[in-house]
DNA sequence: TTACATGCAAACCCTTTGCAATCGT
DNA sequence: ACGATTGCAAAGGGTTTGCATGTAA
């Protein structure tokens, strides 16, 4: 779970954005950033995790609100979204973030993070030869993780 | 457009596939991995595009027939399929396939292949670091490309 | 006050599934 | 002939949209 510290400076990072394009400070909007960073750091939730998590803690809010301020958040940086091979988009926190890459196992679907400097010099390269401003990369490694009982699990 | 001889060699690898698990060898079947093998070599295609270029060639084949077919190529080895941040899943062939990345534009989606070594690099680390075996990786870079109107362009 | 945001449910889109008809083997 | 495979259409599941209601400014 982020610090306080950390959560105060995301509302001021959203209320500056909001305010910048003429977007209402609503408290579903706030109750959503609340909710995001109250996870530990490294958590992924998707939508319908969130969605019910802050039912149960007696949030009134639909899933069209979910949708629309997670959008609002990655736009300004607040939340990464991530894809990986299922269907669901997962979210994570992202003012504290430093760019990581994931390990999702084949079998539990485990998320793993990690980072290495390396992916940066393929980046560099590639933004070269395309002549292309690279704004972005995704990059996740798939594998058969040694957790006990792995094939049992269903952690996502 | 893979030359014959790649085709053929694609057909004789999908009938052991076939006959080693006791499938049957329909026309259908093959003629999915004719029209796949049939577009350049790394054109990448999703369900509906393959559904309307074979329908519009005479073909009479269902939707659920080519997800069943390209699934069976995938399970072979002869089809990779990919997810983009688009929700449709795109397929390319296989067969001479060199493992390789993907470079693909914010604005007008056209796709472009890399191969940069060092991923492998990356790979073999963090299949230590966790203790995984590595059995895929997914890389894609995102940028904005030079192409001329870029942004007008839907090459998807 | 008034336009924007919300909640709900319906619509969407891609993919999967169920089932009767068909066709390899 | 038998059972796998097909085509079709309906169901599924996540996400988006439309609209009446509510609400920040």
């Amino acid at each position: 779970m982020a610090d306080k510290s950390v959560l105060e400076k995301a509302k001021k990072i959203f209320e500056n954005f909001l305010a910048r394009q003429g977007s209402r400070k609503t408290p579903e909007r706030f109750s959503v950033i609340d909710e995001l960073y109250g996870l530990p750091q490294d958590e992924h939730i998707d939508v319908e995790g969130l969605f019910l998590l802050m039912r149960n803690k007696g949030y009134t809010i639909s899933r069209a609100t979910i949708y629309n301020t997670l959008d609002l958040l990655v736009e300004c940086g607040l939340a990464v979204k991530h894809q990986f091979k299922d269907k669901v988009a997962l979210y994570e926190q992202a003012l504290t973030y430093k760019h990581h890459d994931h390990h999702v196992c084949n079998q539990c679907r485990k998320i793993r993070e990690f980072s290495d400097e390396r992916i940066n010099l393929i980046k560099e390269a590639m933004g070269e030869e395309f002549q292309s401003g690279i704004t972005s990369h995704s990059l996740v490694l798939y594998g058969d993780c040694q957790i006990e009982n792995c094939e049992n699990l269903s952690l996502l």
